[in-house]
DNA sequence: GCCGTTTTCGGCCCGACTGTTTTCAGTCG
């Protein structure tokens, strides 16, 4: 049984709650919590670094956790967080799940009324005992009692940003004609483009003596509004995502936009880099003194701290900071910079539409290009297609290109990738096509070193082009399979071929941890909307937004190139 | 526990809202 990252990860918040209700130190604490989510962001396996010396560069990653993590990978456990289980009740952490408490009100009622479990705390709450405690008055009380009459797993978890969106726009457009209001931005993880977004932060700017606050309650998807001040409030909506707002002065909108779009870690690293010049940052402004020095837009708030401005899918602290301050920031791919799109389905196997739909469609979104890649023939798909059908649509696309000007259509298929690594399809098949497509669709439960065989061996296949969503994640249901990405990513790297950022809103696969690391190995993307109708095209735009997060720019992927060169490039991955 | 373009010690981002309190601790983002 091996380490994972996320298992490190997970010891080190546990670490860090668990120290924290002890009362030790909160910056302690924090660099606990700090190292987790670094580890979290790591593309590369710690259980595969055995140097020493390698752990200690991380950032956020001294003497002390490099130790705990070699510790850890070594034997599989960690003393530290042993002892620390043996001091701290099991139950006592559930405590600290609870929104209205914290560290100070867990320690209290432990170290008072022997609370150690949610159960305890509502028979000490029904025993009237709580309220013998300083600082647990009757408001306190009856929100306590709400919080734990929710159970634990029917908390609301992080929702796909095409979920977000739908809630997001309409409450966007509903607070834009608040009267006062003069900007409205959706800012948080839903600004930078992440793939899932856990709340929503409501950015508005409105001038003093307005109150687009008190419109918030009148919203009708506002289930409830669980705080509500002069210039922030918070609320839940009816899907049970959560609700931030606040409300800022024209002059400070470019600030709190950059205050609130985060990631956390961004931002307090920023901040750190105000104060390292004798400068202060919040969402007002940046301050020299008294005196508001920027703060209007974002640009000033960068440009004043000596950096580029950022874009936001880039804002996760992961060297962005360093890249602004040399100006040396990657020029993100945009959608205009796509000119094909190499994963597209017809009617001939599942798709909805027919191939001159398809290209009707394509041409519609500024493409000149697209593969047609139907599925091979396999158990999962009904109308999968055969060698013979293959050869058919090949007739018929040719046929079709006769008529088009300025759009081609290449040949391409969905292979499948079988249990034991072959493809469902004779390399004498695929040898004729433009772009074969491999992909796993069956057999995710495999053990990891099984996985990336399979996959492994596919990819010594004379014909591959382009491994299609490589983790095999669909958001909300089914997590990546276990697989060795990193052997995966340098393999394909080695045989020359191209990995794809699937567009679909439920897979965006790859994560934008793996895209990054897969341009800084020199591997070229393939951004592919995989459509299965018409109206799917779209979806290229979220493909593109989760590349940027990736650090992607156009030269890093092949289907921004004009057809000729990305015809070349495909020969070129042929063995 | 981490870290260093003043530092190997002494800092560590910053502010709003709530509830409980007579001036502020706790929590959150």
């Amino acid at each position: 049984m091996s380490i994972h990252n996320t298992d490190i990860a997970d010891a080190f918040d546990e670490i860090g709650d668990l120290l924290s209700i002890q009362g030790d130190n909160a910056f302690r604490v924090r660099a606990y919590r700090r190292a987790a989510q670094i580890v979290r962001g790591l593309p590369r396996q710690l259980a595969e670094m055995t140097d020493s010396s390698e752990l200690e560069r991380l950032p956020g990653i001294g003497k002390d956790l490099s130790g705990k993590i070699a510790e850890f990978v070594k034997t599989g456990r960690l003393a530290a967080l042993e002892k620390l289980r043996r001091q701290v009740p099991s139950g006592v952490r559930d405590l600290l799940a609870l929104p209205a408490m914290g560290p100070a009100r867990v320690r209290a009622l432990v170290s008072s009324l022997h609370v150690a479990s949610r159960a305890d705390l509502a028979r000490a709450l029904a025993a009237g005992r709580v309220g013998e405690l300083r600082g647990f008055g009757p408001v306190l009380r009856a929100k306590l009692e709400r919080e734990l009459a929710v159970k634990p797993d029917d908390t609301p978890h992080r929702l796909p940003l095409s979920v977000a969106a739908e809630y997001a726009e309409p409450l966007r457009r509903y607070l834009a004609a608040v009267g006062g209001v003069e900007r409205v931005e959706i800012a948080g993880s839903y600004r930078r483009g992440r793939d899932t977004v856990g709340d929503l932060d409501v950015l508005l700017s409105a001038p003093p003596g307005t109150e687009p606050i008190a419109a918030l309650e009148q919203y009708p998807d506002v289930r409830e509004v669980t705080a509500s001040g002069a210039t922030k409030a918070a609320g839940i909506l009816r899907n049970g995502l959560g609700l931030d707002v606040r409300v800022v002065p024209p002059e400070s909108f470019g600030a709190a936009l950059q205050y609130f779009t985060g990631s956390k870690q961004h931002g307090i690293h920023v901040r750190r880099r105000a104060q390292e010049r004798g400068l202060k940052l919040n969402e007002y402004g940046l301050f020299q003194g008294a005196k508001r020095i920027a703060g209007r837009t974002e640009e000033g708030v960068y440009e004043r701290l000596g950096l580029s401005w950022i874009a936001p899918e880039l804002r996760e602290d992961r060297g962005e900071i360093e890249a602004a301050q040399h100006h040396a920031l990657p020029a993100l791919i945009e959608r205009a910079d796509l000119r094909g799109d190499l994963h597209v389905h017809s009617v001939a196997s599942d798709g909805q539409d027919s191939l001159e739909e398809m290209v009707a469609a394509a041409r519609r979104q500024k493409l000149s290009y697209i593969a047609m890649t139907d599925h091979s023939k396999y158990l999962g798909i009904v109308r999968g297609l055969d060698a013979d059908r293959l050869e058919r649509q090949g007739e018929a696309i040719d046929a079709l290109n006769g008529t088009l000007r300025g759009f081609t259509v290449l040949k391409g298929a969905e292979v499948d990738i079988l249990e034991d690594g072959r493809l469902a399809l004779p390399d004498a098949v695929l040898g004729k096509l433009d772009v074969v497509v491999i992909a796993v669709h069956s057999h995710f439960g495999l053990p990891e070193a099984r996985q990336t065989t399979r996959i492994l061996r596919a990819l010594e296949r004379p014909n591959v082009s382009i491994l299609a969503h490589p983790s095999g994640r669909v958001l909300g249901e089914r997590g990546p399979y276990a697989l060795d990405l990193e052997r995966v990513i340098d393999a394909v790297h080695a045989r020359g071929c191209f990995l794809e950022v699937n567009s679909q809103p439920l897979r965006l696969d790859l994560d934008d941890i793996h895209i990054k690391a897969a341009i800084e190995r020199g591997v070229r993307l393939s951004i592919a909307s995989d459509a299965h109708s018409i109206d799917q095209l779209v979806n290229l735009e979220g493909g593109v937004r989760q590349a940027r997060r990736g650090w992607a720019r156009k030269e890093d992927v092949l289907n921004a190139r004009p057809l000729a060169e990305a015809r070349q490039l495909l020969r070129g991955a042929r063995l």
